[in-house]
DNA sequence: GTGCAGGTTCAACATATGTTGAAGTCAAGT
DNA sequence: ACTTGACTTCAACATATGTTGAACCTGCAC
C-alpha cells in the first residue's frame, strides 16, 4: 500500500527556496545539475515534490563536508521522487561513508606527521645528520 | 636549544611540486594564497622550507574534507617556517575539530530525516491527514 | 478579466581553484 | 662563458558554484 500519498503537494521554486533556506537562483541551479528534479506545469513552471527542500538541505551540508554538486547529484540519483525512508537510509549510508573516508585520510596524514616525522619531513631533528 | 637546524634545506618550486604531488602551477598558487610561504633568492626565485610539501599534502586532504584554501591558509597561519611538532599538533587539532563538526552537522540532518520525518518533510505518510 | 507577484530563459558577472602559454631570466654543469 | 632546463610574471583560459538583470510569461486573487 505504498500508494496512499496524502496530497502530492507540489512546490514552486520560491517555496522550495524558503523551505530549504537558499536563493531561488540556487534552487534552479540545483535542478539544472540534478540534485533535485522538477515537473513542469502547462505554463512551463517548475513544480517540486516535498523532498526537494530536504535534498537541498542535505546537499548544502554535504558540500561543506567536501562533496561536489556532481557527486551529490550522483548519490541522489538513487532517490525516487518522494523517496521512502529506506531510500534515504541507503543514500545517507553512502554519503556518511564517503565523508568519513575523507576525514580518515586527513587524520592519517596528520598522524603520520605527528609521530612518524619523516614520511612528510618536518623541519628540525635529522638523525642522519 | 631549538637552534640546531641541521641543514635548512631550501627547495625550489619544482622540488616542492614533486614532493607534494601537485603541479608547479599549484605550488605557486598555494604560495600566493598563503598556504605555504617562500623566501626569494637574489635572482627572485622562490625557495621553500621542508614543511612546504607537507603543508600541501595536508591542504589537499583538507580541501577534500570541505575546507577552502582561505580557511586552510588561516589555520596554517599559526605555523612558523619549519614548524615544531607542537605547532603541527595544534593545527591538526583545530583542523580535525572543524571537519568533524561538519560531519556532525551532516549526520544530524540525515538522522532527523530518517527518524524525525517532519522536520524535513519526506513524501508519504502524513499523520495529520 | 486584470494586476502583479512570482515564474521563465539567457547572458553576463562574480568568486574559487587551478592550468597553460608567451616572453623573458636564472642557475648549474661543462 | 655557454647552454639548457627550470625559474619568473602576467594574461588568458577552464571548471565549479552561484547571483544578477533584462525581457518576457503565468497563475491566482480580486
Amino acid at each position: 500500500m505504498t500508494v496512499l500519498a496524502g496530497s502530492p503537494r507540489s512546490l514552486s521554486v520560491g517555496e522550495v527556496a524558503v523551505d530549504s533556506g537558499v536563493a531561488p537562483s540556487a534552487v534552479r541551479f540545483y535542478e539544472s545539475h540534478g540534485v533535485i528534479t522538477a515537473v513542469r506545469t502547462a505554463g512551463n513552471q517548475r513544480r517540486f515534490d516535498e523532498s526537494a527542500a530536504c535534498r537541498i538541505q542535505v546537499a548544502k551540508l554535504a558540500q561543506r563536508a567536501g562533496l561536489s554538486v556532481r557527486e551529490i547529484a550522483a548519490l541522489f540519483a538513487d532517490l525516487s521522487a518522494d523517496p521512502t525512508p529506506d531510500e534515504w537510509a541507503g543514500v545517507a549510508h553512502r554519503l556518511v561513508a564517503e565523508v568519513e573516508e575523507r576525514v580518515r585520510n586527513l587524520k592519517a596524514q596528520l598522524a603520520a606527521l605527528e609521530s612518524g616525522t619523516r614520511l612528510c619531513e618536518i623541519g628540525q631533528n635529522d638523525p642522519a645528520r
